[in-house]
DNA sequence: CATTCCGCCTGTAAGC
DNA sequence: TGCTTACAGGCGGAAT
């Protein structure tokens, strides 16, 4: 599933080849989470910027068109469940299968959105601070990536906050980048029962996952994102980071560290992978 | 305000 | 073998 990492390496394998192309059009294929938002047809002739990341959100700035008037925007990507976008430079591009629900021709390829369970979307917004963008990103937590990310800031962030601290990563509205592997990981690594309400969690602790969230996180950038079924990047390559994970999905083997079991447990409906032992 | 739950999807696997 | 059911999960929005 598409975590910060896999849209950390979809927009760089992406944006190296689409910045600075032309727009020659769009095809909308089946719904996707939200509707496109804007008639297809008026993207055409704009140039694409500089592709940023919120969190698990892309967003492709697509500069002025021919007319003069025409407004500055842009689309709000999310690759929901099991997402990936490919730039397809062949012509002419291959057809669209069965789950390729949206395309962005340009004049280097075509953007295609891949998503077979359509959790995904793809927003026309006329700025990243403008609705619908504004609506979809304002309730985001710290980017765990960027320099004023520490533990004093994911403190204060978690302050009060009686939800399990697996539950309160998930959530992003304390930290973003952190779904259900990248949680059960960074955890593990901090030694952190994953059940511990986040606002018990004391300066020692916070600065250690702080720490800790960072590193799985890059490291997880650096193999190339989590494959675990459908993540692609931008030219079709899987990623690697699931044969290093240490608990996610392994319930039963033994723990890295100690050999203990590792259990799996429920929360918020969601499995939680960790270590009873070295997990305090 | 904080927290919990629902619903959107479809591929996979377990159960009958 | 074939059908049914359960499950996986990101996350906004409604309900509590």
């Amino acid at each position: 599933m598409p975590e910060l990492p896999e849209v950390e390496v979809t927009r760089r394998t992406l944006g190296r080849g689409v910045t600075g192309a032309r727009v020659l059009g769009a095809r909308v294929g089946k719904p996707l989470r939200w509707p496109l938002g804007v008639d297809p047809a008026t993207l055409q002739g704009r140039r694409v910027g500089d592709l940023s990341r919120r969190g698990k959100y892309l967003w492709m700035p697509l500069g002025a068109g021919p007319e003069d008037d025409a407004p500055v925007g842009g689309l709000l990507w999310h690759l929901g469940m099991s997402g990936s976008l490919r730039l397809l430079a062949e012509d002419p591009p291959p057809p669209p299968g069965p789950h390729d629900h949206f395309d962005l021709f340009t004049s280097a390829g075509v953007v295609r959105l891949t998503d077979p369970r359509r959790f995904g979307a793809v927003v026309w917004s006329e700025a990243p601070d403008r609705d619908p963008a504004a609506r979809l990103l304002a309730r985001l937590g710290h980017e765990p990536l960027s320099d004023g990310f520490d533990g004093r800031a994911l403190r204060t962030a978690m302050a009060g906050r009686r939800a399990s601290i697996k539950e309160v990563l998930l959530s992003g509205d304390a930290v973003v980048g952190a779904g259900n592997i990248y949680a059960s990981e960074a955890l593990f690594r901090s030694g952190i029962d994953p059940r511990t309400p986040a606002g018990e969690l004391g300066a020692v602790r916070c600065r250690r996952l702080a720490q800790c969230l960072r590193e799985v996180l890059t490291e997880a950038v650096e193999m190339g994102g989590t494959t675990l079924r459908d993540f692609r990047n931008a030219h079709g390559h899987s990623g690697t980071f699931q044969q290093v994970a240490q608990v996610y999905d392994r319930a039963g083997e033994p723990c890295p560290r100690c050999e203990h079991p590792i259990r799996r447990i429920v929360q918020g409906q969601r499995a939680t992978y960790f270590c009873a032992r070295c997990q305090r």
